[in-house]
DNA sequence: GTTCCGAACA
């Protein structure tokens, strides 16, 4: 029975990327099989004596280098030659266009081959794969498959449980974990390893070392794939064990345990091992954990050591390397030097999507709102197609500027002009748009009407902007429903709060505060750290154990001083406890945003802007005092916290107090 | 055939 893959719309409706979407999709062009490049193809004298054996070893060759016309060519061989019922020979052939990563070309001689064995499949299988269409392999396989009534071997196995890892779907994978237990194959250590890969990335590591701890001779894959699944998913100890316990330890065991650290946000250990492995003098033969250290000194937001890796980038070679230009774009966003992150966006040649969405999205981080605009109307003009993130990174700059049409518009163009479906992350971006603007009705008819189901964060929004727009009714009304989701966000809790005590609601007031005394998650403590040339130095709130204690309390007394000559009355709303308005203005005083910056005046180059990253959000006080700062003691003041990134300059803030 | 890389909102 013929399989015509390329005619199943359920198929390609189920793609998701823009190279799929760029593909077309309905009829494929043929190749024009010997179009005069045949001869150009060395076999005249070859094929006196064994012409297969020669084609056979060219389409190696062609595929080991990734060589689409050498492989057409010898498509045209084989047709000229008249070996188009060999099947070995177009498996071959096949797989050298899947190498090539040439789908078109694979895809229209899959549907020529006839009968397919599992070699063609699996091919076919991992080319897609290859392709960003995983859920495309998944879905055939599932559909059409059968269809050619042969047994999966290892290799199809192999090639599935690789399309579920990269779909995060662990659901397809056990399901295709139970045929290959009762299959002939059970005991094939290479699909197994593929399954401890599947399952670490799925983020079941358990479930990854039980199907680990049935592999035979285990080797450099199968415990790279296991010391991944443990780093990746915080099980720090049991990764490094495994890690040790290697008896070779190759550039992508490194690497894996590196970039699993710096995934799950442990930007300390992952450097830790890079500098274990620098010293080991392992030659960094490819870019990979190149790009995790550089996004370990994103996360930890140490532009010091961004720097360091930029030097290092530069000395291994690899500035012309898309991902690790990508990687630094977001890197020196991240670390707060925006203009850093645009000299590096704009010195890349051959910029990618990813290239423009991380560059869109450090623009709207800093507040750059137009700049994130225009970044978007460039890379339109010059022919890539925005994915889900861009339009994230889009939205967001929208919401943070206030720009409501644009905002929608950017919404809706999304769906109409480049097919993607809205996720919850986009309906949040929106709602977070429309009620920052005072829209709170249709804030509301989003969040009723989006096909998601609201979590607390998304009602929380919506909540705070009752509160800013004074809105007391609606406020109540969203409170009572929050209330009831049993939140577990401290924040959730003032915004209660502060939401039922504006109604004078002593009440609920009480039932909030009695809610916070017994919850089990104990509040997370605040805590900023200021950059000092290659130090830096973490405060936590409350707490001032520096050194310079003294001179650090005497500045911000000095500073408080002036800010009340300008009017400055503490704003203390933000304050959980139940404490006397004094202790709430004392806490206040000690918020370690405050403390980081006063350190940052007092030892930081004279001039310099100076740097600090904060947990959790910027509290409302802390805002205006940072204002009120910057313009006292003349100096920039550039905050990152877990939101986005202040600007505070002679008074005023880059978030246009939106944040 | 299986291992390592870049961009996300509240």
């Amino acid at each position: 029975m013929e399989i015509d893959i390329i005619m199943d719309d359920s198929i390609y409706s189920s793609m998701s990327n823009g190279r799929a979407k760029g593909m077309r999709l309905k009829k494929l062009p043929t190749i024009q099989i010997g179009r005069g490049k045949c001869d150009d193809v060395e076999i005249d004298t070859m094929c006196l004596f064994n012409p297969l054996q020669h084609i056979l070893s060219a389409l190696k060759t062609a595929a080991k280098h990734q060589n689409t016309s050498q492989t057409r060519q010898l498509h045209a061989c084989i047709v000229k030659v008249g070996f188009e019922g060999f099947l070995p020979l177009l498996n071959s052939l096949l797989n050298a266009y899947s190498k090539c990563s040439s789908l078109e070309d694979a895809l229209q001689l899959f549907n020529e081959i006839t009968p397919r064995d599992p070699f063609t499949w699996s091919s076919l299988l991992s080319l897609l794969t290859r392709s960003n269409l995983s859920q495309v392999a998944v879905t055939l396989f599932s559909t059409s498959f059968s269809f050619d009534k042969i047994q999966p071997d290892g290799h199809i196995y192999a090639s599935l449980l690789n399309a579920c890892a990269n779909l995060l779907s662990s659901k397809q994978g056990k399901q295709i974990h139970a045929q290959f237990v009762i299959s002939y194959f059970c005991d094939d250590d290479v699909v197994k390893s593929a399954l401890v890969d599947m399952y670490s990335k799925c983020h079941t590591p358990d479930d990854a070392r039980k199907v680990f701890d049935t592999i035979r001779i285990k080797n450099s894959i199968s415990l790279t794939a296991m010391v991944y699944g443990y780093s990746l998913n915080g099980r720090h100890l049991e990764a490094i064990q495994i890690f040790k316990e290697m008896p070779f330890k190759s550039l992508p065991s490194w690497t894996a345990l590196i970039s699993g650290f710096v995934q799950h946000g442990n930007g300390i250990n992952a450097l830790k091992f890079f500098k274990k492995m620098r010293f080991e003098v392992i030659h960094i033969e490819d870019p990979f954990v190149i790009c995790s250290v550089v996004g370990a000194s994103a996360t930890l937001a140490s532009l010091a050591l961004g720097k360091q890796l930029h030097c290092l980038v530069i000395l291994l070679g690899y500035e012309s390397s898309i991902f690790v230009s990508n990687a630094l774009v977001d890197m020196y966003a991240k670390c707060s030097d925006i203009f850093a992150s645009r000299q590096v966006f704009d010195n890349i040649n051959g910029r990618d999507v990813v290239s423009w969405t991380a560059m869109i999205v450090g623009a709207a981080q800093h507040g750059w709102a137009e700049v994130a605009l225009g970044l978007f109307d460039k890379m339109v003009f010059e022919g890539l197609t925005p994915n889900e993130v861009t339009f994230v990174g889009l939205i967001y700059a929208c919401s943070h500027k206030g720009l409501v049409d644009k905002g929608r518009q950017l919404f809706n163009s999304m769906t109409s002009d480049y097919g993607i479906k809205p996720s919850l992350q986009h309906y949040t971006c929106l709602l977070d748009l429309l009620s920052r603007s005072g829209l709170l009705q249709e804030a509301k008819d989003v969040i009723m009407g989006m096909p998601f189901d609201p979590d607390e964060a998304t009602w929380g929004a919506l909540l705070s902007a009752c509160k800013r727009e004074g809105d007391v009714c609606m406020g109540i009304e969203i409170a009572d429903h929050l209330l009831s989701l049993n939140p577990q966000e401290p924040s959730t809790y003032i915004l209660l709060s502060n939401t039922y005590a504006s109604a004078c609601m002593w009440d609920q007031v009480a039932k909030v505060r009695k809610l916070i005394s017994v919850m089990p998650v104990s509040k997370v403590p605040g805590y900023s750290w200021v950059e000092l040339g290659m130090e830096s130095y973490m405060f936590c709130a409350g707490e001032l154990m520096h050194p310079m204690k003294d001179e650090i309390l005497r500045l911000l007394e000095e500073i408080m001083e002036k800010m009340k000559e300008r009017g400055y009355v503490p704003d203390t709303s933000s304050v959980l406890h139940d404490l006397e308005q004094q202790e709430k203005q004392e806490q206040l005083f000690l918020h370690s945003e405050r403390l980081a910056v006063a350190l940052g005046l007092l030892k930081a180059t004279p001039g310099s802007a100076i740097r600090v990253v904060k947990n959790l959000r910027v509290c409302g006080d802390c805002h205006t005092v940072l204002k009120l700062i910057s313009d006292i003691v003349s100096r920039e003041i550039i905050v990152r916290d877990t939101n986005r990134f202040h600007h505070f300059k002679d008074g005023i803030c880059s978030c246009n107090d939106f944040w």
